[in-house]
DNA sequence: TCTGGGGTCCTAGGACCC
DNA sequence: TCTGGGGTCCTAGGACCC
């Protein structure tokens, strides 16, 4: 088994395609009063920014001239489909675990009667190739016996890593290692497990089974037992079955009114029927999430006899579902999502009409989303968008103030460029899409 | 200027059914 | 001379992952 995990993923594409930035401390995430840290280059982490951590505590941390990027999806999701596409290479069986990081059975493909010998230099390859697809972008790599050896593997040499972990020495490095290095160890467990002075998975695997069970329920318990001793017979799934799809906002500033409240109902519903519709997906469950002022979340959830990918019925059940709840307060956050999937609508089949499922017609209003209220200019930049004057070139937004935005003039394959000073509103700049790094 | 967004899986109680 | 047993579905919450 390989375990594939790409460093600093958000951040290195960022430094890949902003020559400016290379070398030097990059945050991506929420760059608004209330974002949080998607992932800090190596640089940033020295000054202690973390993935998870606030934006504003990173600000803290980090020294001025510090990149505080939002983050370019799809640069990244072009970049991983290339990563992933060579990982197919290897085996036809890859499990993406997210967008940098994998699973890859290599029992299944050709290299499964390598030597420990043998899958190191297919993983030297492996990432030499990695990094020459993607502009430069790094991985590290573990292989072991199974998915808990091959992701340990990955975790103990980052960045750039590779470690084979020879089969029979599995428990050897599997018992000084802390409780927290096992996945689904987070927080609240590790407490229960010290609390009873359970620190290591040594710890761990001196423990009765019904000990377990009884400290971390059922299911839980006997998966740190069998994890404990490295019995780990997961096996590697290509294709995994969506189960749900939903759209959440936390918002600037906690939200009372009822009127802006439903309006971001609508949007979010018309998110999510969009990509149910897309994926030819309809679901029975309709959820709606929210978060009050003091940070209390809940759920409230109906489920319909029949499924649907309908935006407005979605919004609509949503939006007395919210009415229910009450807005007491203010709201810091609201979500809309749909389980229960089933693959095709359950629609019409005979309907004359077209349905809400037809793709819009060329420059059709979206079905549902009122108009997209004008933003003011300044709002439309963000830090890291993708951007292109109409005589200077491609460039990428570095920071915005009151009516103004600047710009710095590069690409992926450019020297570090210049900046520029724009009117928020100067006609002869728009957003542009990523930049080519081949 | 504390605490994102998109997911998965598990648990538990009540309704309902045979 | 209390209280069946097991299954499924629905709802809600929580832990966890990247």
């Amino acid at each position: 088994m390989l375990h594939l995990d790409l460093d600093a993923f958000f951040a290195a594409v960022e430094q890949r395609d902003k020559p400016s930035l290379r070398g030097r401390p990059v945050v991506v995430g929420g760059v608004g009063g209330r974002g949080v840290v998607a992932t800090a280059s190596y640089e940033a982490r020295a000054f202690g920014a973390r993935s998870a951590m606030s934006t504003a505590e990173a600000r803290r941390r980090c020294p001025a001239g510090t990149a505080f990027l939002g983050g370019r999806f799809a640069a990244y999701r072009a970049t991983s489909e290339v990563v992933m596409g060579l990982l197919r290479e290897l085996s036809p069986l890859v499990e993406p675990v997210s967008i940098d990081e994998a699973y890859v059975d290599l029992a299944a493909g050709p290299a499964a009667d390598l030597s420990v010998e043998g899958v190191t230099e297919l993983a030297r390859d492996l990432k030499e190739r990695i990094a020459a697809a993607t502009g430069g972008v790094t991985g590290s790599v573990g292989i072991g016996s199974s998915k808990l050896m091959a992701k340990l593997g990955s975790e103990m040499d980052k960045p750039d890593g590779l470690v084979v972990v020879p089969p029979g020495t599995e428990l050897e490095l599997l018992h000084p290692l802390p409780v927290t290095s096992l996945g689904g160890v987070g927080p609240a467990t590790a407490e229960r497990l010290h609390a009873v002075g359970i620190r290591t998975v040594g710890d761990l695997a001196a423990r009765s089974l019904p000990d377990l069970v009884a400290l971390a329920g059922r299911a839980h318990g006997t998966g740190l037992y069998q994890l404990a001793r490295a019995e780990d017979d997961r096996a590697v799934v290509a294709d995994r079955e969506t189960k749900s799809v939903s759209a959440e906002e936390t918002f600037e500033r906690d939200l009372t009114d009822r009127t802006l409240l439903g309006r971001e109902i609508d949007a979010m519903a018309a998110r999510v029927g969009g990509r149910l519709r897309a994926a030819a997906y309809s679901g029975r469950t309709v959820t709606l999430k929210l978060r009050r002022y003091d940070f209390t979340t809940l759920t409230r959830s109906q489920t319909l006899p029949q499924p649907t990918d309908d935006s407005r019925l979605i919004a609509g059940i949503a939006q007395r579902l919210l009415d229910e709840a009450g807005t007491a307060g203010g709201l810091r956050l609201l979500g809309v999502g749909v389980s229960g999937l089933s693959l095709y609508a359950q629609g019409d089949l005979f309907a004359e009409e077209p349905t809400d499922a037809a793709p819009p017609a060329e420059g059709a209003a979206p079905a549902v989303a009122e108009p997209e209220p004008e933003l003011p200019a300044e709002r439309r930049w963000w830090p890291g968008q993708d951007v292109r004057h109409d005589e200077l070139g491609p460039g990428w937004v570095w920071g915005r103030g009151i009516g103004r935005v600047t710009v710095r003039f590069e690409g992926p394959l450019t020297p570090p460029g210049p900046v520029r000073t724009f009117p928020a509103d100067d006609p002869e700049l728009h957003p542009a899409d990523p930049p080519d790094w081949r």
